[in-house]
DNA sequence: GGTTGAATTGAACGCGCGTTCAGATAATCA
DNA sequence: TGATTATCTGAACGCGCGTTCAATTCAACC
């Protein structure tokens, strides 16, 4: 008894990791088998160990993976820390519509990571946060922005941003270049330092902005 | 062969519900069996469904009444919408903080609901978000929001703001009533239109405010 | 002190899990 | 054509799962 299709090496490896990332995406890592993988591209669960070691192995791959290409994909651009940060933004939103599924895992599956495969998620995430941290930071010191806690602004920046993809969905009400102006908008005024206006000086409406304390 | 400890029938079912929790906000709930629980208030497995039907029950009582809760612990001031929307925002932030995962598992396990308790939480989950909206679209309506999309800004804000939940510890560097001051104002300034100055119109430094297409 | 009934145990049920591996198959190449 | 080798099957392993239930224990009440 052995496999009655043709030989399909060099694409059950690829299609492997297809299969789980939705998966796992749909019903969770823990929720999801061996078998359920191996049945979504036909072959028995036997022949997925052929490309991976173990069910582990496979949820990380896909996690360092996606991570190590969010950090590959965009590179601060030599410019003020606004225009630094309307291409994070806007980079964040396209990539983050663009793989849905990745970009869920990555937040949603930490919890299912052996000790040493999290260190090394969590150590790529911080580098992520710390591209962010570092425009508002040099920002506020050159007083672009106003804010008041450089960590605390960049965790509430990526989580507005990263929630984008719990309600998007292809097709909807909003298009993707008028989801991404949106966002933008709201990140640049969470953050932009109050206008210096030439003759008077601004008169705060809501409570006031407190001076950077970073 | 029976219970070799005496009878704690009123409280071993709290303690069944607190232990749930904070395993299935721990390691998730496909990940934590029924043992594992039981073994963490120091019963059997068996002892359990005197006070669950089922595993799904267990978590969907969970989750309905935190979000029951969120609704009747919060109810809308009569008062101005910026004032409304600093009431929201504190109270979500306070409520977040104090049950850390009762929120964590509201969100993270949707995906572990039979469809008829996922409609049950998702209408509860909506029913809340309305709140928020209704605060954003009066707001906009009588000019002290500028907001292009109010679902949009809606899920961006309430992402924002629940996000406090995967980086604060008790303990850390910023207590809580600065974390919620904080938040209220990337909150507010990420909707609030732009002050009008007696004299001359505010000129925008960074792109520039669209006007309400709601 | 005996009876009652709620609370709990401990064993069992059938099942699916991740993983392994000997054997079968089909493509490749001499 | 025949040998080789990468690829895959199908069965099996031990284990833990959610759930059930008869038997047992203990607290409360007569």
């Amino acid at each position: 008894m052995a496999r009655t299709q043709g030989s399909h090496a060099e694409i059950t490896g690829p299609r492997m990791r297809e299969a789980a990332l939705r998966l796992f995406a749909r019903h969770g890592y823990a929720a999801v088998s061996m078998r359920q993988i191996a049945a979504e591209i036909g072959v028995q669960a036997g022949a997925l160990y052929l490309y991976t070691p173990d069910k582990q192995a496979l949820l990380f791959a896909l996690m360092r993976d996606h991570l190590e290409d969010l950090l590959a994909d965009w590179q601060p651009p030599d410019a003020a820390p606004d225009a630094q940060l309307e291409s994070f933004v806007r980079h964040h939103i396209r990539y983050h519509l663009d793989r849905p599924d990745l970009v869920f895992i990555a937040y949603m599956e930490l919890r299912n990571l052996a000790p040493d495969n999290f260190a090394v998620i969590a150590r790529l995430r911080r580098e992520y946060e710390a591209r962010l941290e570092a425009i508002l930071s040099r920002g506020a010191d050159v007083g672009v922005f106003d804010v008041a806690d450089t960590r605390l602004a960049t965790m509430a920046l990526i989580a507005m941003l990263t929630g984008v993809t719990t309600w998007y969905r292809a097709g909807g009400r909003l298009d993707r270049a008028t989801i991404e102006a949106r966002y933008w908008e709201m990140a640049r005024r969470s953050v932009a330092a109050p206008v210096p206006l030439p003759e008077t000086a601004p008169v705060a409406k809501l409570g006031h902005a407190s001076g950077g304390d970073i």
